[in-house]
DNA sequence: CACTTGTCCTGTCATGCCGTCAGCTTACCG
DNA sequence: CGGTAAGCTGACGGCATGACAGGACAAGTG
């Protein structure tokens, strides 16, 4: 599919290289979640790698462009998160139970991959068309069927013909994220991780449905 | 209040040391808008302010340090975001239009200040305390009222007793901040800024007072 | 086993930024 | 006008960057 594994110099990379490029990528995922993104260095990932900075030149251009390959493949796993919501019922309590579990599996993604997703959130932030893209592929993978759902809803003439279901879906996606990246400072006010969750969800279900969820 | 400024070596900054010292802070500013945070270096901040990077250390323990002081000063302006909630009604007409103008209010901030606001968010979710401190303060402004809002309709009976107003008001602070910052995102999915904003406040006030709006 | 081939890694080098210091210039004040 | 403190910079050792050429290594061949 993607074709073989190259080195910058244009040579195919072997089982041999691969290990090493692969070790490159872990050692660098390791320093993002340990360090600044400002101030992690060629030379230390190479380091902790046992290898030399020449060396990770051979398979990535720069830092940014093997954060842009582990970023690659978080995405491509974050399709998992579109069991969370599609085809899920949110009427009644089965969809105050999808609520929930929505709130559940993106907190969790989020925590497994957080220190790669802050940088992938900078990126796109400021601009950078390559790290939008990544960004977006996370999202729509919630975004789509939790727009569906709502478009649903709306057809069924459960839900007011006024509303736009991307921006009610995508509102809420944004939220989950934003929550999800800052729970430190949830705590700032007073308000525990697992006290979160149900009133995340709670937002959820009232934002998709527009009614109390029935507990 | 704070007393004198001073330079890194303990001396007194005059009129001329000020002057030059906010040349300094407003090119970094600049470049903050201009590319990536990475990519900010002293020497193009002391270029671009016809001076020295030696004069920068003078007054810059170092980027970070700079940064941390402009992002001071925004959080200081933030307590204006207040007014936007605080004593507002959250009933009727009344209250849509209150979730109207925070949304207003909210997203014209973080527009006015995007550049520096994203690598306030960065710092604070790579775990750096005095980021962190900075974001909460901003938040905080719009936060706590709001809070205590969802408090008032509580003890009203107007609320759920089982709602914690600070996990709600958070959530959707965090939202507001989220959606400020990644505006973008939301026209890939063919959401345009003038659609956004009705559906921010509606789920905001959706999220404040549990019931529809009347618009 | 020697030889070849192609992959893989590193020593080394020019370049450029970092962060510091000594020392020069400028402004203020009696 | 001379003293003092503020303000600025040239220059320097140190380190990261990114490129290259060449050595080390594994695997296949006669």
């Amino acid at each position: 599919m993607t074709g073989q594994v190259r080195t910058v110099d244009g040579r195919v990379a072997g089982r041999r290289g691969q290990a090493t490029r692969q070790k490159l990528l872990d050692c660098l995922s390791e320093m993002l979640s340990s360090s600044p993104y400002r101030d992690v260095k060629v030379i230390d990932v190479a380091r902790k790698a046992g290898t030399s900075p020449a060396t990770f030149y051979q398979y990535f251009p720069d830092v940014e462009g093997a954060v842009l390959e582990i970023a690659d493949r978080m995405a491509a796993e974050s399709s998992s998160l579109a069991e969370l919501t599609a085809g899920r019922s949110w009427v009644g309590k089965a969809g105050w139970q999808t609520a929930q579990e929505l709130v559940d599996g993106f907190l969790e993604f989020w925590r497994k991959n957080d220190a790669i997703l802050r940088v992938v959130d900078l990126g796109a932030a400021e601009g950078d068309k390559r790290f939008a893209k990544i960004r977006m592929k996370i999202l729509n993978s919630v975004n789509s069927p939790l727009t569906d759902s709502v478009a649903d809803l709306q057809a069924k003439g459960k839900v007011d013909k006024d509303v736009n279901p991307a921006a009610i879906a995508g509102s809420l996606v944004v939220m989950l994220a934003a929550a999800a990246s800052h729970q430190k400072g949830f705590s700032s006010w007073g308000v525990k991780q697992a006290e979160l969750k149900p009133h995340l969800a709670l937002l959820t279900y009232l934002g998709i449905t527009g009614k109390k969820p029935v507990k």
